[in-house]
RNA sequence: AUAUUGGGUUGCUCGCCG
């Protein structure tokens, strides 16, 4: 039985749903059966693998055969449902479960809390984690962290330190993610003083900050300017038993080479690699942002050679840079090229992509085109959100189109989406 | 040994400061 769950959750990484029953099911040739945790298993990898409705197939077939979900399986499809934005059918499964007496657990709400969180919906997020103690679910310290990072995310520090007091109050124990994301949300909002004072308060009550906690601080460093104090932070890391990692690096790097200290990003590049630390997608796509804001072309391609040359894939982050480069050097044709390369290349073109491109089009006078681009990105199902509707109604305008430009902001506000 | 939380990279405009 461990041959074939093995062999059905490799077939679920790769996507392919079907092998994977076909092996599971296959178990009775040895007289055995799958049970409910190797359906979990298979779900799980097919998830984390990005076939969420493959997953929820093969939750199908699982009661097809008469086994019978538990807290994982709801666990498992809530964060699958989730991952595509289908919060709504998550909760309706929760429901479904909980009338076929399948007890929903903590897990399963903090699911839920932190799914709503990533799709925005912040008051949900906020109703449900009330509701939860009075369904008899107590908050954990997950349930605490998700909300505090949730809120830190969106700039709201002090909802995050209120659920912080909250915790306390419900006597749950803080843990080293807790300071570490009310650390973060600090911050994020350029409150450095307070974040190292709570970083202090927290090795003085015991906590051991970890790798990420230290490349919270240095990343706040690094974006507010003090780059020298975030080197000597980096080598007090190099020297310690915390050892900084490729985000570490990444976020020094970007932040160097983004203000165009071009020699000492290349030093600690090659320090990077020497200490055995290998630079990822990640750490060349905050290369190429800063080689993209100097407008360099030639630049910016040949970081795109070089990162392909060490064997990494080029993401959508890596081709939106490349496009936005190009049609801010007023290359729009070549910037569809690079567009049409990323499909080839099975990246999806975002939002992102799409701004960028209708952006483009407008600064190259092709003000027409670029409302039909945002025609075809809506067709796309691409949902256009304010900077996108701010770019066009903005050329528009410019371009002594104020009419239209009237059109799409009603159009805006009729689609529900707040001008700034 | 089957599920949940924290760190790095990409888009518009405007304002403030230099």
């Amino acid at each position: 039985p461990g041959f074939h769950t093995k062999l059905a959750r490799s077939y679920g990484s790769a996507g392919m749903w079907e092998a994977a029953l076909v092996s599971l099911i296959g178990m009775k040739s040895i007289g055995c059966k799958p049970n409910t945790n190797a359906f979990n298993g298979l779900m799980n990898s097919l998830i984390k693998a990005g076939y969420s409705d493959e997953a929820y197939r093969v939750y199908l077939k699982m009661l097809d055969v008469g086994c019978r979900p538990d807290s994982y399986t709801l666990g498992v499809l809530t964060k699958g449902f989730c991952k595509v934005g289908k919060i709504d059918e998550a909760c309706v499964l929760l429901k479904e479960l909980k009338e076929q007496d399948c007890v929903p657990n903590v897990t399963v709400y903090n699911l839920l809390l932190d799914g709503l969180g990533r799709a925005g919906k912040l008051n949900e997020a906020s109703k449900l984690f009330e509701e939860m103690s009075k369904q008899g679910f107590r908050p954990d310290v997950v349930s605490y962290n998700t909300m505090i990072a949730m809120f830190g995310k969106s700039g709201k520090v002090d909802r995050a330190c209120r659920i912080f007091q909250q915790s306390k109050e419900n006597k749950c124990s803080p843990d080293v993610i807790t300071y570490t994301s009310l650390i973060h949300a600090l911050c994020k909002k350029g409150k450095l003083d307070e974040a190292w004072k709570l970083f202090e308060e927290m090795k003085s009550d015991g906590f051991v900050p970890d790798v990420i906690t230290h490349t919270v601080l240095l990343d706040a460093l690094c974006k507010s300017g003090r780059e020298l104090e975030a080197l000597e932070l980096l080598e007090a890391l190099e020297m310690g038993d915390c050892v900084p990692d490729v985000v570490t690096y990444t976020s020094l790097l970007y932040s160097l080479r983004m203000t165009g200290k071009v020699d000492e990003a290349s030093t600690l590049f090659a320090r990077m690699v020497e200490k055995g630390c290998h630079p990822d997608v990640v750490t060349f796509n905050a290369l190429l942002a800063g080689v993209c804001k100097s407008g360099d072309v030639d630049g910016a391609f040949r970081n795109f050679a070089e990162m392909q040359d060490m064997g990494l894939k080029p993401d959508g982050y890596t081709y939106n840079a490349l496009i936005d480069v190009l049609c801010k050097t007023n290359d729009v044709e070549e910037a569809f090229n690079v567009f049409e390369k990323m499909m080839d290349d099975g990246c999806n073109p975002d939002l992102i992509t799409h701004t960028q491109l209708i952006n483009g089009l407008c600064k190259a006078g092709r003000v027409e085109d670029a409302c039909s681009h945002f025609k075809d990105m809506t067709e796309r199902h691409c949902i256009p959100d304010a900077i996108a509707y701010n770019t066009l109604i903005y050329a528009l305008g410019k371009s002594g189109k104020a009419l239209d430009a009237y059109e799409l902001f009603h159009l805006m506000k009729k689609k529900a989406c707040h001008p700034n």
